[in-house]
DNA sequence: GATGAATGAGCATTCATTCAT
DNA sequence: AATGAATGAATGCTCATTCAT
């Protein structure tokens, strides 16, 4: 059967293995969060991206490898995320601080299971824990531009600081401890803009 | 005939159970936090305290149970140990915020997993949410009395950061993120301080 | 210690023993009966009868042993009370066929999965599948006064009729047949009453 | 690239997958009659069919799934031998009453322990019941067929009686009772071939 | 005689992984 | 590259039985 390039042919071969794959991931990512790490397996996870076991195995060694994966597309999207929407504030003249509180909230809601997992396994995984060190890292540059303040520590507590909040906010816990969510927010507001 | 306690033994028989029970319930806290809720069954559990895995079943009905016992003390060892800590250093007249701050610093890093499985846990089961949210309460009333500072919510914004800035320190992350844990642990005692 | 009576201890002390057997094995009869030889376990036949797993062990080697022992009673009660039940209609000069198709009825729904349990056992254990000939040889001998009809064939075979017919009645089978219970009862009764 | 048959592969491993099912379908049939539903596990079913664990849960959720898988292959095949065995008696223009009542007693003789085993599932499975139900709708309709006597509740009682008397020739019953199997089977005879 | 905590082999079931096609 | 049937070690849990008191 005549080809009239061969070269498109394992071209697009490795195109359809690259799409297999990110297909793979974004549904790990969308899984585990639903359902966490362990409340699903590697079976569900090719069969909810509409493949089969072994679509699976050829792509990852193991299921820990879909969750690095996984992490990996999940970190970036969500930095490129946060970059968009401070770069749209920025532009539109608007409060870059509010901006940051409001999207941490928002990721920690929607992202909670997700990241309890991912601290479990980076707390016994070193690749994991790795890579998100290296995130944390490009957060804090991030920051440095947000809050023009003072020096890195600084800058590493307010992170600590908004992580602690949003994550709590996200839960809806200030009004189980007898606060509520909307002065926990609006003084996390302040702290971010008196920082600058 | 002449009788010493008509039920001494039964009690004891309920002593030795409850001393079973407590038994497993320490060795799974340990357990937990050494290999993850998910790097140990109930099988392992039970042998790990010296019993064997229908023991396990009499004192839990599952393993999910043992996990909330298991935080249960955890939670109430932690606390007693905090207070205890907390008004040694106030007899002592010495520095309460920074007496704080380390006993939060220790205590993350010596359960890391522990706390990193709970938060995994309780994301997916309200029972569990429920008691965090108590222990977090009691936290808090704690930290009331520690940092005599304003209201409410400054008191939970600094339970954030500490809880944020304690778990990054006890993981060395200052270092591996440009800073240092010194630095970073300065000032958090300048800012508990200073609160006052 | 001054003991009216020596014996009279050693004599109360068996009673005892004899009225916590008898409860364990009424218990028995009764539960096999709700939830199956194999829906029951030793433990829960002591504890609904008000005693520990230990005092089963004492009065029963194995769980087939109380098995065996309820069967006992069982058939010993049934067979009292089907003499009493047709005794009585002799005497009233009612209709005897008609009260022992009545009674099997009755018998057959009341202790259904005993008696399907009772199968599966005497199929493959030979003491209780003795015990059960031994029944049958009682009942045939009832059903010899009865139906005083021909020969012990002809017995046999009314005996057959009549047990898998009460066994389907019981169940209101004969409905879910296209026919309805009140027919074939009737045709029954002619059956065992022609006979005489 | 020529391909004979575009879906011949797919449907050689559908066909594959079933003939395991039916393996262990086939398997189960004789294992529960041979030890008795409680006297065998899922895994030991599995390996009897030369399979794993694993496999059993590939083609049923769980034990009491096979069990229905299995009656309804045994029912099924059940009807068809006696099918075939009444058509060959009347083509052979035989007696087909008597061909009828051989049958049942070998099928009884040798189906005991199933048999037994399904009366206990059947009194606590509605599905199970139903089928059973069924199935005897369908003996029924052979009946009809066979004993052109009268109406349904001659029928009804027939075939209790049948059922009966072969199971109790089946275990050779009679003998035990003073009887022998050889009369009682005589009569059998004379009743489905005087019914004509 | 009664107790009930403890036992551990055994059972039902899962799931990460392989492999022939 | 994709498939999905098969695998089997491992997991969660049960229950008949023992024994010290």
């Amino acid at each position: 059967m005549p080809r009239p390039d061969g070269d498109s042919y394992a071209e697009r071969r490795k195109e359809q293995a690259a799409a297999t794959r990110d297909s793979l991931v974004s549904t790990a990512v969308r899984v585990f969060n639903e359902v966490g790490y362990w409340g699903t397996d590697s079976n569900a996870l090719a069969r909810a991206a509409g493949y089969s076991p072994g679509t699976f195995y050829r792509h990852f060694p193991d299921k820990r490898a879909i969750f690095v994966a996984a992490y990996d597309e999940w970190a970036r999207e969500e930095h490129a995320a946060l970059l968009a929407r401070l770069e749209k504030a920025r532009s539109a003249g608007g409060d870059i601080g509010g901006a940051l509180v409001e999207h941490m909230i928002e990721h920690h809601r929607r992202w909670c299971l997700f990241r309890a997992c991912l601290r479990v396994l980076s707390a016994s995984d070193p690749e994991i824990s790795k890579a998100v060190r290296a995130q944390r890292r490009r957060y804090l540059e991030l920051l440095a531009e947000v809050l023009e303040s003072g020096d890195l520590v600084d800058r590493l507590l307010m992170l600590y600081t908004l992580d602690g909040a949003t994550d709590s906010l996200a839960s809806g816990e200030p009004r189980g401890l007898g606060s509520n969510s909307r002065d926990v927010l609006a003084r996390l507001r302040d702290l971010v803009s008196a920082d600058r």
